[in-house]
DNA sequence: GGCATATGTTATAACTTCTTACTTTGACAA
DNA sequence: TTGTCAAAGTAAGAAGTTATAACATATGCC
């Protein structure tokens, strides 16, 4: 669940005291803290206070809280790009189903893990100029684009793919932000979800 | 410009030096602040030096920050609804014109005023509970459904209404926030704006 | 075994938000 | 004109944050 890019520690729970694989725990516990506290409102002190070690010890690993929430936003980044793989795998057979499983997918995420979802895209302060993320993000999106290439009539334009992909993209992106930023039962919108990302999926996709 | 609720004070200047309309200076301050240092990056101590008190007077006219926060992105939420009705009145005569021009004045705002845009729709935990900026969002956004109430054959089932509209909403909404968190540029997107938003539009208002 | 280095710790500087207790002053009433 | 009061500032400080520096230790490697 944790262990992501440190080496040299044998990641067992973390036992022995004054080490162990702070790195990856410290990664994890902000992640969750992110989701407890708001994306804008949690402390690398508490993360540390949790993790049982002295609050100077995460700059031992990171230099400075930019560099956690990057790596936080990356391992979410690479997970929702794992999620949309796996949508793809196992959708079933209908027309736009890949593509519908694709964007029900990245709902999902946003709405599981909110805070983790705004560090990747909305806070950008943090990640202006990372450039590992926005190479896993276009990684990530290239599903998308392979996706949509694959279910439109063959032989189409490569600039059309692109642009119909931005659309789509656009549609789940926008979604998923006012469904987490609770704009949408204010403005007392109601909507079958599934519903409605099939329509779209036509509506960008036909014609 | 500035001028928000304030009452008991002339608002020239802000001259007589001991007394003078801090509440809504301070408002244009941090609306300024948040421009410059980002969103998640400004503090009010700073906003009360720049306005030459002490870093205790915003606490005589704001409860804490988040209440300036809700104000300034209140604020903000007003000013896009007249600039949305603004564009309206203003727009050509073409099909969908109004729709092309109240999707393009979202996205407008939004690059112009990115921190302001920010606040008004993606930190959450400063107006969970403001229901005022609520009321304030849902008011914009009828601009949007009764103008594709017009745009559509009159007749037409209100669900079905409020359906296209939300679609058209999360589609500039989306594209709004991919556009200032420099989505777009880093994942190689290229698009031509105006053609985009007239594309979706037909897309999602025919059939 | 001995040592370098990675990983922790304590202490502290510089900031933030926000409170408390005190001061100033402008307005209004007698 | 002058006295009082409330509104709006100030200074000082508590509590919490990021980050650095100087010191401690224990682990892995020779």
């Amino acid at each position: 669940m944790l262990n992501s890019s440190q080496d040299t520690t044998a990641d067992l729970g973390k036992a022995s005291y004054h080490h162990g694989n702070l790195r990856s725990h410290l990664i994890a516990t902000v992640r969750q803290l992110v989701e407890e506290k708001g994306a804008d409102n949690f402390s690398i002190s508490e993360a540390a206070r949790r993790a049982g070690v002295s609050s100077a010890a995460p700059y031992k690993h990171f230099v400075d809280k930019t560099e956690i929430i990057n790596e936080v936003s990356r391992e979410g980044m690479r997970r929702l790009g794992e999620a949309m793989e796996q949508a793809v795998a196992h959708a079933s057979a209908g027309h736009f189903a890949k593509i519908n499983a694709l964007g029900q997918t990245y709902v999902d995420f946003a709405r599981a893990e909110p805070g983790v979802f705004r560090l990747m895209f909305g806070l950008t302060d943090a990640h202006e100029n990372d450039e590992q993320l926005h190479q896993d993000g276009h990684n990530t999106y290239q599903i998308l684009v392979r996706e949509v290439a694959n279910a439109l009539p063959s032989g189409i334009n490569e600039e059309e793919v692109l642009r119909r992909s931005y659309m789509l993209w656009v549609f789940v992106h926008g979604h998923a932000f006012l469904q987490i930023d609770g704009k949408v039962k204010k403005a007392k919108v109601e909507i079958d979800e599934g519903a409605l990302l099939a329509d779209i999926s036509m509506r960008v996709l036909n014609a």
